[in-house]
RNA sequence: GGCGCGGUGGCAGAGUGGCUAUGCAGCGGAUUGCAAAUCCGUGUAGACCGGUUCGACUCCGGUCCGUGCCUCCA
Protein backbone atom coordinates (compact mmCIF):
# COMPACT_ATOMS: atom_id res chain seq x y z
CA UNK A 1 0.00 0.00 0.00
CA UNK A 2 1.05 3.34 -1.04
CA UNK A 3 1.91 5.54 2.52
CA UNK A 4 -0.97 8.36 2.18
CA UNK A 5 1.10 11.39 3.21
CA UNK A 6 -0.35 14.78 4.41
CA UNK A 7 0.83 18.39 4.69
CA UNK A 8 -0.14 19.08 8.73
CA UNK A 9 -0.53 22.61 9.41
CA UNK A 10 -0.32 21.60 12.96
CA UNK A 11 3.64 20.63 12.20
CA UNK A 12 3.77 22.44 8.68
CA UNK A 13 5.20 19.50 7.41
CA UNK A 14 4.10 17.03 5.26
CA UNK A 15 3.62 13.43 7.28
CA UNK A 16 3.26 10.22 6.55
CA UNK A 17 -0.43 9.49 7.43
CA UNK A 18 -0.70 6.91 10.46
CA UNK A 19 -4.31 6.58 11.36
CA UNK A 20 -5.28 6.40 15.43
CA UNK A 21 -7.04 3.59 14.76
CA UNK A 22 -6.48 1.55 11.42
CA UNK A 23 -9.55 -0.32 11.43
CA UNK A 24 -11.39 3.02 11.73
CA UNK A 25 -10.42 6.63 10.45
CA UNK A 26 -12.19 9.70 11.34
CA UNK A 27 -12.12 12.98 9.61
CA UNK A 28 -14.24 16.05 10.38
CA UNK A 29 -14.23 19.14 8.12
CA UNK A 30 -15.70 22.58 8.63
CA UNK A 31 -19.14 22.93 6.62
CA UNK A 32 -20.83 25.73 5.79
CA UNK A 33 -23.37 28.56 7.10
CA UNK A 34 -26.62 27.65 5.58
CA UNK A 35 -27.59 31.37 5.10
CA UNK A 36 -27.27 31.23 1.48
CA UNK A 37 -26.02 29.98 -1.63
CA UNK A 38 -22.87 27.77 -1.56
CA UNK A 39 -20.28 29.67 -3.49
CA UNK A 40 -17.09 28.16 -5.60
CA UNK A 41 -14.75 28.24 -2.86
CA UNK A 42 -17.22 26.27 -0.48
CA UNK A 43 -17.56 24.27 -3.28
CA UNK A 44 -13.85 23.71 -3.29
CA UNK A 45 -13.96 22.67 0.22
CA UNK A 46 -16.54 19.90 -0.15
CA UNK A 47 -15.19 18.65 -3.48
CA UNK A 48 -11.24 18.25 -1.98
CA UNK A 49 -12.53 16.70 1.31
CA UNK A 50 -14.55 14.15 -0.69
CA UNK A 51 -11.40 13.46 -2.85
CA UNK A 52 -9.28 12.96 0.30
CA UNK A 53 -12.51 10.69 2.01
CA UNK A 54 -12.36 8.58 -1.16
CA UNK A 55 -8.77 8.35 -1.01
CA UNK A 56 -8.72 6.95 2.91
CA UNK A 57 -11.79 4.28 1.97
CA UNK A 58 -9.80 2.77 -1.05
CA UNK A 59 -6.78 2.47 2.05
CA UNK A 60 -8.53 1.85 5.26
CA UNK A 61 -11.75 -0.92 6.06
CA UNK A 62 -13.61 1.84 7.71
CA UNK A 63 -14.00 5.87 7.00
CA UNK A 64 -16.26 8.03 9.18
CA UNK A 65 -16.15 11.18 7.76
CA UNK A 66 -18.41 14.07 9.09
CA UNK A 67 -18.79 17.34 8.07
CA UNK A 68 -21.16 19.77 9.72
CA UNK A 69 -24.13 22.33 8.76
CA UNK A 70 -23.88 25.58 11.05
CA UNK A 71 -27.38 26.35 10.97
CA UNK A 72 -27.11 28.89 14.13
CA UNK A 73 -24.81 32.22 13.60
CA UNK A 74 -25.40 35.26 13.69
CA UNK A 75 -25.31 36.01 9.56
CA UNK A 76 -28.30 33.53 9.16
CA UNK A 77 -30.17 35.66 11.43
CA UNK A 78 -29.39 38.94 9.58
CA UNK A 79 -30.46 37.06 6.71
CA UNK A 80 -34.06 36.03 8.61
CA UNK A 81 -34.27 39.29 9.38
CA UNK A 82 -33.69 41.03 5.95
CA UNK A 83 -35.91 38.88 4.01
CA UNK A 84 -38.22 38.20 7.16
CA UNK A 85 -38.09 34.58 6.53
CA UNK A 86 -38.01 32.12 9.39
CA UNK A 87 -34.57 31.10 10.59
CA UNK A 88 -35.33 27.68 10.13
CA UNK A 89 -36.97 27.90 6.79
CA UNK A 90 -33.86 29.43 5.91
CA UNK A 91 -31.08 26.81 7.17
CA UNK A 92 -33.48 24.32 6.05
CA UNK A 93 -33.97 25.51 2.19
CA UNK A 94 -29.76 26.54 1.73
CA UNK A 95 -29.31 22.97 3.69
CA UNK A 96 -30.80 21.41 0.85
CA UNK A 97 -29.87 23.48 -1.89
CA UNK A 98 -26.26 22.83 -0.73
CA UNK A 99 -26.14 19.35 -0.97
CA UNK A 100 -28.41 18.79 -4.62
CA UNK A 101 -25.56 21.40 -5.57
CA UNK A 102 -23.12 19.36 -4.52
CA UNK A 103 -24.54 16.12 -5.43
CA UNK A 104 -24.24 17.56 -8.80
CA UNK A 105 -20.48 18.08 -8.25
CA UNK A 106 -20.63 14.69 -7.40
CA UNK A 107 -19.79 15.04 -3.85
CA UNK A 108 -20.77 11.83 -1.76
CA UNK A 109 -22.89 12.70 1.59
CA UNK A 110 -20.90 12.99 4.18
CA UNK A 111 -21.56 9.99 6.66
CA UNK A 112 -22.81 12.08 8.97
CA UNK A 113 -23.73 15.68 8.85
CA UNK A 114 -24.69 17.02 11.89
CA UNK A 115 -26.51 20.22 12.69
CA UNK A 116 -25.76 22.73 15.56
CA UNK A 117 -28.86 23.32 16.46
CA UNK A 118 -29.01 19.03 17.45
CA UNK A 119 -25.88 19.70 19.65
CA UNK A 120 -26.62 22.84 21.83
CA UNK A 121 -27.18 20.22 24.99
CA UNK A 122 -23.71 18.99 24.35
CA UNK A 123 -22.30 22.60 23.97
CA UNK A 124 -23.52 23.96 27.37
CA UNK A 125 -21.98 20.56 28.93
CA UNK A 126 -18.54 21.26 27.19
CA UNK A 127 -19.27 25.11 28.47
CA UNK A 128 -20.16 24.26 31.78
CA UNK A 129 -17.13 21.94 32.25
CA UNK A 130 -14.70 24.70 31.10
CA UNK A 131 -15.79 27.00 33.46
CA UNK A 132 -15.48 24.14 36.57
CA UNK A 133 -11.80 24.01 35.05
CA UNK A 134 -11.33 27.49 34.96
CA UNK A 135 -10.91 27.96 31.15
CA UNK A 136 -14.07 30.00 30.87
CA UNK A 137 -15.97 32.21 32.69
CA UNK A 138 -19.27 33.99 33.07
CA UNK A 139 -19.23 37.80 32.43
CA UNK A 140 -22.23 40.26 31.37
CA UNK A 141 -24.71 37.61 30.59
CA UNK A 142 -21.67 35.87 28.06
CA UNK A 143 -19.47 32.71 28.63
CA UNK A 144 -15.88 33.35 27.19
CA UNK A 145 -12.93 31.44 26.94
CA UNK A 146 -9.65 32.65 29.02
CA UNK A 147 -7.08 32.30 26.26
CA UNK A 148 -4.12 32.91 28.91
CA UNK A 149 -5.46 29.48 31.01
CA UNK A 150 -4.37 27.35 27.87
CA UNK A 151 -0.74 27.95 27.48
CA UNK A 152 -0.31 26.28 24.14
CA UNK A 153 -2.98 28.66 22.35
CA UNK A 154 -1.81 30.15 18.75
CA UNK A 155 0.19 26.82 17.92
CA UNK A 156 -2.13 26.13 14.52
CA UNK A 157 -1.37 29.75 13.01
CA UNK A 158 2.00 30.04 14.83
CA UNK A 159 1.00 33.18 16.60
CA UNK A 160 1.69 34.43 20.09
CA UNK A 161 -0.84 36.41 21.69
CA UNK A 162 1.46 39.47 22.23
CA UNK A 163 1.27 39.80 18.57
CA UNK A 164 -2.68 39.06 18.09
CA UNK A 165 -3.01 42.18 20.25
CA UNK A 166 -0.52 44.16 18.62
CA UNK A 167 -2.56 43.38 15.50
CA UNK A 168 -4.89 45.90 17.22
CA UNK A 169 -8.05 45.05 14.88
CA UNK A 170 -9.58 43.65 17.92
CA UNK A 171 -12.70 44.53 19.37
CA UNK A 172 -12.12 44.88 23.08
CA UNK A 173 -15.89 44.26 24.94
CA UNK A 174 -15.83 45.42 28.31
CA UNK A 175 -16.79 42.16 29.95
CA UNK A 176 -13.69 40.23 28.44
CA UNK A 177 -10.49 39.48 30.96
CA UNK A 178 -8.32 39.61 27.74
CA UNK A 179 -8.97 40.75 24.69
CA UNK A 180 -8.04 37.46 23.12
CA UNK A 181 -10.54 35.79 25.02
CA UNK A 182 -13.60 34.27 22.56
CA UNK A 183 -17.13 33.85 23.57
CA UNK A 184 -18.52 30.23 24.28
CA UNK A 185 -22.03 31.32 24.84
CA UNK A 186 -24.22 34.60 24.04
CA UNK A 187 -27.24 36.00 25.28
CA UNK A 188 -30.31 36.31 23.23
CA UNK A 189 -33.39 38.29 23.57
CA UNK A 190 -36.29 36.04 24.62
CA UNK A 191 -38.65 38.75 23.64
CA UNK A 192 -37.26 38.69 19.62
CA UNK A 193 -38.49 35.88 17.78
CA UNK A 194 -35.81 36.64 15.11
CA UNK A 195 -33.26 35.49 17.38
CA UNK A 196 -33.29 32.32 18.63
CA UNK A 197 -32.34 30.53 21.73
CA UNK A 198 -32.00 27.79 24.46
CA UNK A 199 -32.30 28.01 28.30
CA UNK A 200 -28.54 27.42 29.49
CA UNK A 201 -27.28 27.86 33.21
CA UNK A 202 -26.37 31.29 32.20
CA UNK A 203 -29.95 32.48 30.71
CA UNK A 204 -31.66 32.38 27.49
CA UNK A 205 -28.86 32.28 24.88
CA UNK A 206 -26.94 30.39 21.59
CA UNK A 207 -23.73 29.23 21.27
CA UNK A 208 -20.64 31.00 19.89
CA UNK A 209 -19.52 30.09 16.55
CA UNK A 210 -16.71 27.75 17.63
CA UNK A 211 -17.79 25.74 19.97
CA UNK A 212 -20.17 23.67 17.98
CA UNK A 213 -17.33 21.86 15.83
CA UNK A 214 -15.56 20.98 19.24
CA UNK A 215 -18.95 19.69 20.31
CA UNK A 216 -19.93 17.81 17.08
CA UNK A 217 -16.46 16.47 16.28
CA UNK A 218 -16.58 15.02 19.71
CA UNK A 219 -19.97 13.80 19.59
CA UNK A 220 -19.44 11.86 16.24
CA UNK A 221 -15.72 11.02 16.28
CA UNK A 222 -14.52 11.01 19.81
CA UNK A 223 -10.99 12.51 20.82
CA UNK A 224 -8.48 12.59 19.31
CA UNK A 225 -9.81 11.90 15.71
CA UNK A 226 -7.40 11.25 12.69
CA UNK A 227 -8.00 14.57 10.37
CA UNK A 228 -9.45 17.83 10.82
CA UNK A 229 -9.80 20.17 7.66
CA UNK A 230 -11.08 23.24 6.50
CA UNK A 231 -10.63 26.33 4.17
CA UNK A 232 -7.61 28.02 5.00
CA UNK A 233 -9.26 31.12 6.56
CA UNK A 234 -10.65 28.91 9.44
CA UNK A 235 -6.89 28.26 10.66
CA UNK A 236 -7.05 31.44 13.00
CA UNK A 237 -9.73 32.38 14.72
CA UNK A 238 -11.67 29.21 14.34
CA UNK A 239 -9.62 26.17 14.57
CA UNK A 240 -7.28 27.80 16.84
CA UNK A 241 -10.30 28.00 19.08
CA UNK A 242 -11.79 24.56 18.46
CA UNK A 243 -8.24 23.29 19.54
CA UNK A 244 -8.76 25.50 22.70
CA UNK A 245 -11.87 24.60 23.53
CA UNK A 246 -11.29 20.88 22.95
CA UNK A 247 -8.03 20.02 24.33
CA UNK A 248 -9.09 21.83 27.52
CA UNK A 249 -11.54 19.40 28.33
CA UNK A 250 -11.19 15.95 29.94
CA UNK A 251 -11.19 14.40 26.66
CA UNK A 252 -8.35 16.16 25.48
CA UNK A 253 -4.71 17.18 26.86
CA UNK A 254 -4.19 20.53 27.72
CA UNK A 255 -0.29 20.16 26.91
CA UNK A 256 -1.19 18.61 23.72
CA UNK A 257 -2.06 19.94 20.92
CA UNK A 258 -2.98 17.27 18.55
CA UNK A 259 -5.38 15.64 21.45
CA UNK A 260 -8.14 17.33 19.44
CA UNK A 261 -7.16 16.39 15.71
CA UNK A 262 -3.95 14.47 14.71
CA UNK A 263 -3.59 15.93 11.45
CA UNK A 264 -5.09 19.45 10.15
CA UNK A 265 -5.55 19.97 6.44
CA UNK A 266 -6.20 23.76 5.00
CA UNK A 267 -7.36 23.99 1.51
CA UNK A 268 -6.47 27.22 -0.45
CA UNK A 269 -8.69 30.32 -1.55
CA UNK A 270 -10.67 30.10 -4.89
CA UNK A 271 -9.85 33.85 -7.01
CA UNK A 272 -12.39 34.84 -9.69
CA UNK A 273 -10.36 35.94 -12.91
CA UNK A 274 -7.46 37.01 -10.99
CA UNK A 275 -9.57 38.95 -7.96
CA UNK A 276 -10.76 37.94 -5.06
CA UNK A 277 -14.31 36.84 -4.12
CA UNK A 278 -16.34 39.52 -2.15
CA UNK A 279 -19.47 40.42 -1.96
CA UNK A 280 -17.91 44.25 -2.99
CA UNK A 281 -16.72 43.34 -6.11
CA UNK A 282 -19.77 41.47 -7.05
CA UNK A 283 -18.00 38.57 -8.35
CA UNK A 284 -19.14 35.72 -5.73
CA UNK A 285 -19.23 32.89 -8.25
CA UNK A 286 -22.42 30.59 -7.14
CA UNK A 287 -21.75 26.67 -7.18
CA UNK A 288 -25.70 26.89 -7.99
CA UNK A 289 -25.31 29.15 -10.95
CA UNK A 290 -22.83 27.49 -12.43
CA UNK A 291 -24.24 23.93 -12.33
CA UNK A 292 -27.08 25.32 -14.74
CA UNK A 293 -24.10 26.14 -17.32
CA UNK A 294 -21.74 23.28 -17.04
CA UNK A 295 -21.68 19.96 -16.86
CA UNK A 296 -20.79 18.71 -13.36
CA UNK A 297 -17.84 16.69 -13.91
CA UNK A 298 -15.84 19.64 -15.68
CA UNK A 299 -16.29 21.25 -12.72
CA UNK A 300 -15.45 18.60 -10.03
CA UNK A 301 -12.76 18.38 -12.66
CA UNK A 302 -11.62 21.83 -12.54
CA UNK A 303 -11.77 22.44 -9.13
CA UNK A 304 -9.16 19.49 -8.85
CA UNK A 305 -6.82 20.87 -11.51
CA UNK A 306 -4.79 23.14 -8.89
CA UNK A 307 -2.92 21.41 -5.84
CA UNK A 308 -5.65 21.40 -2.84
CA UNK A 309 -2.92 23.80 -1.12
CA UNK A 310 -2.51 26.28 -3.72
CA UNK A 311 -4.96 29.35 -4.85
CA UNK A 312 -7.24 28.34 -7.32
CA UNK A 313 -8.03 30.64 -10.17
CA UNK A 314 -11.45 30.23 -11.69
CA UNK A 315 -11.98 31.93 -15.03
CA UNK A 316 -13.95 31.19 -18.30
CA UNK A 317 -11.21 29.84 -19.75
CA UNK A 318 -10.27 27.44 -17.59
CA UNK A 319 -13.61 26.03 -17.09
CA UNK A 320 -12.71 25.60 -20.93
CA UNK A 321 -9.88 23.92 -20.54
CA UNK A 322 -11.35 21.41 -17.82
CA UNK A 323 -14.02 20.91 -20.45
CA UNK A 324 -11.65 19.76 -23.05
CA UNK A 325 -9.92 17.71 -20.71
CA UNK A 326 -13.09 16.02 -20.06
CA UNK A 327 -14.22 15.88 -23.41
CA UNK A 328 -10.73 13.89 -24.40
CA UNK A 329 -11.48 11.66 -21.80
CA UNK A 330 -14.81 10.55 -22.87
CA UNK A 331 -13.63 10.77 -26.75
CA UNK A 332 -11.30 7.92 -25.52
CA UNK A 333 -13.68 5.72 -23.63
CA UNK A 334 -15.86 6.09 -26.63
CA UNK A 335 -14.14 4.08 -28.19
CA UNK A 336 -14.17 1.15 -25.58
CA UNK A 337 -17.67 1.89 -24.26
CA UNK A 338 -18.58 -1.87 -25.67
CA UNK A 339 -16.10 -3.22 -23.50
CA UNK A 340 -17.74 -5.08 -20.63
CA UNK A 341 -15.52 -4.90 -16.95
CA UNK A 342 -16.52 -6.25 -14.36
CA UNK A 343 -18.60 -4.46 -11.68
CA UNK A 344 -15.82 -5.45 -9.06
CA UNK A 345 -13.32 -2.61 -10.11
CA UNK A 346 -9.57 -3.89 -10.04
CA UNK A 347 -7.06 -2.54 -7.64
CA UNK A 348 -6.55 1.54 -8.58
CA UNK A 349 -3.09 2.28 -10.58
CA UNK A 350 -0.30 2.40 -8.74
CA UNK A 351 1.44 5.87 -10.21
CA UNK A 352 -2.03 7.22 -10.23
CA UNK A 353 -3.19 6.40 -6.55
CA UNK A 354 0.97 7.79 -5.51
CA UNK A 355 0.31 11.06 -7.01
CA UNK A 356 -2.64 10.96 -4.95
CA UNK A 357 -1.01 9.82 -1.52
CA UNK A 358 1.54 12.22 -2.23
CA UNK A 359 -0.54 15.05 -0.49
CA UNK A 360 -3.42 14.80 -2.51
CA UNK A 361 -1.83 15.93 -5.96
CA UNK A 362 -4.86 15.72 -7.74
CA UNK A 363 -3.15 17.84 -10.87
CA UNK A 364 -0.54 14.85 -11.34
CA UNK A 365 -3.76 12.67 -10.88
CA UNK A 366 -5.16 14.45 -13.56
CA UNK A 367 -1.86 13.90 -15.91
CA UNK A 368 -2.19 9.92 -14.60
CA UNK A 369 -5.71 9.41 -15.55
CA UNK A 370 -5.69 11.29 -19.03
CA UNK A 371 -2.65 8.89 -19.41
CA UNK A 372 -4.61 5.69 -18.48
CA UNK A 373 -7.88 6.75 -20.73
CA UNK A 374 -5.43 7.14 -23.72
CA UNK A 375 -3.47 3.62 -22.77
CA UNK A 376 -7.29 2.03 -22.60
CA UNK A 377 -8.50 3.30 -25.60
CA UNK A 378 -5.42 1.89 -27.42
CA UNK A 379 -5.69 -1.69 -25.67
CA UNK A 380 -8.71 -2.18 -25.53
CA UNK A 381 -9.08 -4.93 -22.77
CA UNK A 382 -11.25 -5.12 -19.96
CA UNK A 383 -7.80 -4.91 -18.20
CA UNK A 384 -7.24 -1.23 -18.94
CA UNK A 385 -10.66 -0.11 -19.15
CA UNK A 386 -10.84 -1.56 -15.39
CA UNK A 387 -7.74 0.32 -14.54
CA UNK A 388 -8.91 3.64 -16.07
CA UNK A 389 -12.24 3.15 -14.36
CA UNK A 390 -11.05 2.32 -10.85
CA UNK A 391 -9.02 5.54 -11.18
CA UNK A 392 -11.48 7.51 -12.28
CA UNK A 393 -14.07 6.48 -9.31
CA UNK A 394 -11.68 7.72 -7.04
CA UNK A 395 -11.76 11.25 -8.51
CA UNK A 396 -15.19 10.64 -9.32
CA UNK A 397 -15.10 11.88 -12.77
CA UNK A 398 -15.78 10.01 -16.15
CA UNK A 399 -18.58 8.27 -14.51
CA UNK A 400 -21.39 8.74 -17.18
CA UNK A 401 -22.12 7.45 -20.80
CA UNK A 402 -19.78 8.46 -23.61
CA UNK A 403 -21.48 9.13 -26.01
CA UNK A 404 -24.06 10.92 -23.86
CA UNK A 405 -22.06 12.78 -21.94
CA UNK A 406 -20.50 14.04 -25.71
CA UNK A 407 -23.76 15.27 -27.13
CA UNK A 408 -23.38 11.97 -29.41
CA UNK A 409 -27.16 11.51 -31.19
CA UNK A 410 -28.75 13.74 -28.34
CA UNK A 411 -31.89 15.65 -28.82
CA UNK A 412 -35.58 14.98 -28.76
CA UNK A 413 -37.68 12.78 -31.66
CA UNK A 414 -38.37 15.30 -33.74
CA UNK A 415 -35.06 17.01 -33.92
CA UNK A 416 -33.43 13.15 -34.23
CA UNK A 417 -35.79 12.70 -37.23
CA UNK A 418 -34.84 16.18 -38.82
CA UNK A 419 -31.11 15.29 -38.23
CA UNK A 420 -30.89 11.76 -39.68
CA UNK A 421 -32.83 12.71 -42.85
CA UNK A 422 -30.48 15.19 -43.46
CA UNK A 423 -27.06 13.07 -42.48
CA UNK A 424 -28.96 10.35 -44.81
CA UNK A 425 -28.95 12.72 -47.55
CA UNK A 426 -25.50 13.88 -47.18
CA UNK A 427 -24.45 10.60 -47.50
CA UNK A 428 -25.99 9.80 -50.43
CA UNK A 429 -24.70 13.37 -51.67
CA UNK A 430 -21.35 12.08 -50.66
CA UNK A 431 -21.99 8.40 -52.82
CA UNK A 432 -22.61 10.30 -55.65
CA UNK A 433 -19.29 12.56 -55.01
CA UNK A 434 -21.90 15.88 -54.52
CA UNK A 435 -19.57 17.22 -52.61
CA UNK A 436 -21.04 20.35 -52.79
CA UNK A 437 -24.58 19.57 -51.20
CA UNK A 438 -23.20 17.30 -48.49
CA UNK A 439 -20.97 19.93 -47.16
CA UNK A 440 -23.73 22.64 -47.27
CA UNK A 441 -26.11 19.92 -45.33
CA UNK A 442 -22.72 19.86 -42.61
CA UNK A 443 -22.90 23.71 -42.62
CA UNK A 444 -26.05 23.38 -42.39
CA UNK A 445 -26.07 21.18 -39.39
CA UNK A 446 -23.38 22.86 -38.07
CA UNK A 447 -25.82 26.02 -37.80
CA UNK A 448 -28.11 23.87 -35.37
CA UNK A 449 -25.23 22.97 -33.46
CA UNK A 450 -24.73 19.48 -34.76
CA UNK A 451 -21.06 18.14 -35.64
CA UNK A 452 -20.71 15.43 -38.33
CA UNK A 453 -18.23 13.05 -38.21
CA UNK A 454 -17.46 9.92 -40.80
CA UNK A 455 -16.12 6.82 -39.36
CA UNK A 456 -15.90 3.45 -41.25
CA UNK A 457 -19.26 2.45 -39.52
CA UNK A 458 -21.00 5.47 -41.24
CA UNK A 459 -21.61 8.75 -40.00
CA UNK A 460 -22.56 9.71 -36.75
CA UNK A 461 -23.58 13.47 -35.18
CA UNK A 462 -23.33 15.26 -31.81
CA UNK A 463 -24.68 17.83 -30.35
CA UNK A 464 -21.94 20.64 -29.47
C1' G B 1 3.74 45.76 12.10
C1' G B 2 3.11 40.05 12.97
C1' C B 3 2.37 35.08 10.75
C1' G B 4 2.14 32.39 6.11
C1' C B 5 2.11 31.13 0.75
C1' G B 6 3.82 31.73 -4.11
C1' G B 7 6.78 33.51 -8.56
C1' U B 8 7.90 27.38 -14.06
C1' G B 9 7.28 27.40 -21.51
C1' G B 10 1.62 31.43 -25.32
C1' C B 11 -2.01 29.95 -21.12
C1' A B 12 -3.19 26.53 -17.00
C1' G B 13 -0.28 23.57 -13.78
C1' A B 14 3.01 19.28 -11.32
C1' G B 15 7.20 16.39 -10.15
C1' U B 16 12.47 16.51 -9.99
C1' G B 17 20.15 17.84 -7.84
C1' G B 18 21.83 15.42 -14.02
C1' C B 19 17.10 11.62 -17.82
C1' U B 20 9.51 13.62 -21.65
C1' A B 21 5.27 16.11 -16.54
C1' U B 22 0.52 16.72 -18.28
C1' G B 23 -3.58 19.48 -20.47
C1' C B 24 -5.18 23.53 -23.72
C1' A B 25 -3.54 26.43 -27.76
C1' G B 26 0.27 26.49 -31.93
C1' C B 27 3.16 23.99 -35.72
C1' G B 28 4.26 19.49 -38.92
C1' G B 29 2.50 14.67 -40.45
C1' A B 30 -0.96 10.26 -40.95
C1' U B 31 -6.13 9.62 -42.07
C1' U B 32 -10.31 12.18 -44.90
C1' G B 33 -13.21 14.19 -51.35
C1' C B 34 -12.74 18.38 -47.81
C1' A B 35 -13.79 18.35 -42.73
C1' A B 36 -14.69 16.27 -37.88
C1' A B 37 -12.86 12.67 -34.51
C1' U B 38 -8.47 9.93 -33.65
C1' C B 39 -3.26 8.85 -33.88
C1' C B 40 2.11 10.24 -34.42
C1' G B 41 5.80 14.01 -34.07
C1' U B 42 7.04 18.92 -32.30
C1' G B 43 8.75 23.73 -27.45
C1' U B 44 16.98 26.11 -25.92
C1' A B 45 10.39 27.22 -19.34
C1' G B 46 11.92 27.94 -14.41
C1' A B 47 11.54 36.47 -11.21
C1' C B 48 16.60 38.48 -10.02
C1' C B 49 21.59 38.18 -7.55
C1' G B 50 25.00 35.35 -5.02
C1' G B 51 26.52 30.53 -2.69
C1' U B 52 27.03 24.98 -2.24
C1' U B 53 28.09 21.22 -6.21
C1' C B 54 31.43 17.83 -11.34
C1' G B 55 26.35 19.60 -12.35
C1' A B 56 20.57 23.60 -9.70
C1' C B 57 14.43 25.06 -12.17
C1' U B 58 15.29 21.65 -7.96
C1' C B 59 19.40 22.83 -1.91
C1' C B 60 21.12 27.55 1.00
C1' G B 61 21.25 33.07 1.60
C1' G B 62 19.68 37.76 -0.12
C1' U B 63 16.73 41.09 -3.42
C1' C B 64 12.35 42.26 -6.06
C1' C B 65 7.26 41.24 -7.16
C1' G B 66 2.48 39.11 -6.11
C1' U B 67 -0.83 37.19 -2.60
C1' G B 68 -3.53 35.18 1.99
C1' C B 69 -4.59 35.58 7.30
C1' C B 70 -4.22 38.77 11.92
C1' U B 71 -11.52 37.61 15.77
C1' C B 72 -17.47 38.24 9.17
C1' C B 73 -15.12 34.79 5.83
C1' A B 74 -14.30 28.10 2.58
Amino acid sequence: MTTLKLHNSLTRKKEDFVPIDPEHVRIYACGPTVYSFAHIGNARMAVIFDVLANVLRAQYPKVTYVSNITDIDDKIIAASRQTSEPLKQITRKFTEIYNSDMRSLGVSRPDIQPRATDHIDQMIAMIKELIESGHAYEADKHVLFHVPSFEKYGGLSGRNRDEQIAGARVEIASYKKDPADFVLWKPSDEDDEDEPGWHSPWGYGRPGWHIECSAMAQEHLGLPFDIHGGGADLKFPHHENEIAQSCCTAHGDENDLASFAKYWVHNGFVTVEGEKMSKSLGNVTLAHDLISHHKGETLRLNLLSAHYRQPLDWTAESIEHAKNTMEGIYQNLREIEDIEISEDLPPVPEKFMKALCDDLNTPKAISELVALAKKAANDKTPESKGAFMAAAKLLNVAQEEPSRWLGYGKGNLRERELINALVEERSIARLRKNFKRSDQIRDELLEMGIVIEDTPEGTIWKKV
